[in-house]
DNA sequence: TCGAACTTTCAATATTTATTGAAAGTTTTA
DNA sequence: TAAAACTTTCAATAAATATTGAAAGTTCGA
């Protein structure tokens, strides 16, 4: 396999990578244009090697820079942006869980806080059922929302090296 | 909000939440339904309450029975098929990642090991950037792959209590 | 073995989501 | 401050994904 097609594949393998765990299938190719560029690359340059429309590349590179996943980077002499992207991967990692964290466990929390108030006999079986289900995920939800809260702050080894104690 | 509000509700979210982690969003509505019933349901059933055809509502339920997410009751003197939700949720939980690790994971990591072996001059700019690229991905996704694997062996109290030893 | 009861399939269709590209907006420099 | 160089927006459109429902398939009891 040659780089131009070892390029092609990358991209299409961290698209679908990122489309699988939540990013957009072109964020991540662009995400992953970026990481094995050794220089910082500009809109046209996105646009030119991803065959994408130039709203397309503007869009997703501004989301990669919402998401912390890419920054910009001025280029003297030249009035264009030019784009890296964030090359820890580790990095990257905790980036999406934080931002996944707050953009979708944390309206659920709120939604299930709510719904174990709903009014009905205590005694129906359907209304049991419910309110049971519904504390059992809350628990559930809140252990994963702290898992991830820890894991956001540690780095790669520790949280890997604490799982292996458990085994040991 | 009264109990048939509630039922909706909660629907609706976990459809969402769902749909956000990698189930399909009815495939999750199916699953909050079962999980809040008390008595298992039938196909009809599923069709009625959630108001979606007789071929959606198959399907939906053959995928949580292959996602293991759900089980298959025969009541005797009937010849319908009744399904029940698995309702430990941290067992939902790492069955999702035991799935999509094997679906999701395991090809990329075939996919990273193959490019790493790309051919061409091993001191140009852009081939350096690349192995480097790969290898660095390879390496974060086999630690998040062996914590994945460690997580679907442990109980949900041993991971948050690992965790919090960090911190102590 | 037949036919009733139930389940599954799949091509057509609807819905959702992503993309385009021209127009509007912004910044820079001469 | 004018106009060139660049960025952003957004309505139209395309692509991907999910849903329907009728038809085909299966199972079971008589």
């Amino acid at each position: 396999m040659n780089y131009h097609e070892a390029k092609d594949k990358f991209i299409q393998t961290w698209g679908t990578l990122g489309s699988s765990w939540g990013i957009s299938r072109t964020m991540a190719q662009v995400h992953a244009l970026l990481l094995i560029s050794p220089d910082a690359l500009s809109t046209e340059d996105v646009m030119e090697q991803l065959k994408i429309s130039r709203g397309n590349a503007n869009m997703n590179l501004r989301d990669l820079l919402d998401w912390g996943l890419a920054y910009k980077e001025l280029k003297s002499g030249d009035r264009k942006d030019f784009f890296i992207a964030e090359k820890d991967i580790w990095k990257v990692a905790k980036q999406i869980i934080k931002e996944r964290r707050k953009r979708e466990i944390e309206p659920v929390l709120n939604a299930l806080e709510e719904l174990k108030a709903v009014k009905g006999d205590k005694n129906d079986k359907k209304h049991k059922a419910f309110v049971e289900a519904v504390t059992n995920i809350e628990r559930v939800v809140e252990k994963a929302d702290f898992a991830f809260d820890k894991a956001i702050k540690l780095d790669e080894n520790a949280i890997v090296s604490a799982l292996f104690k458990l085994f040991k």
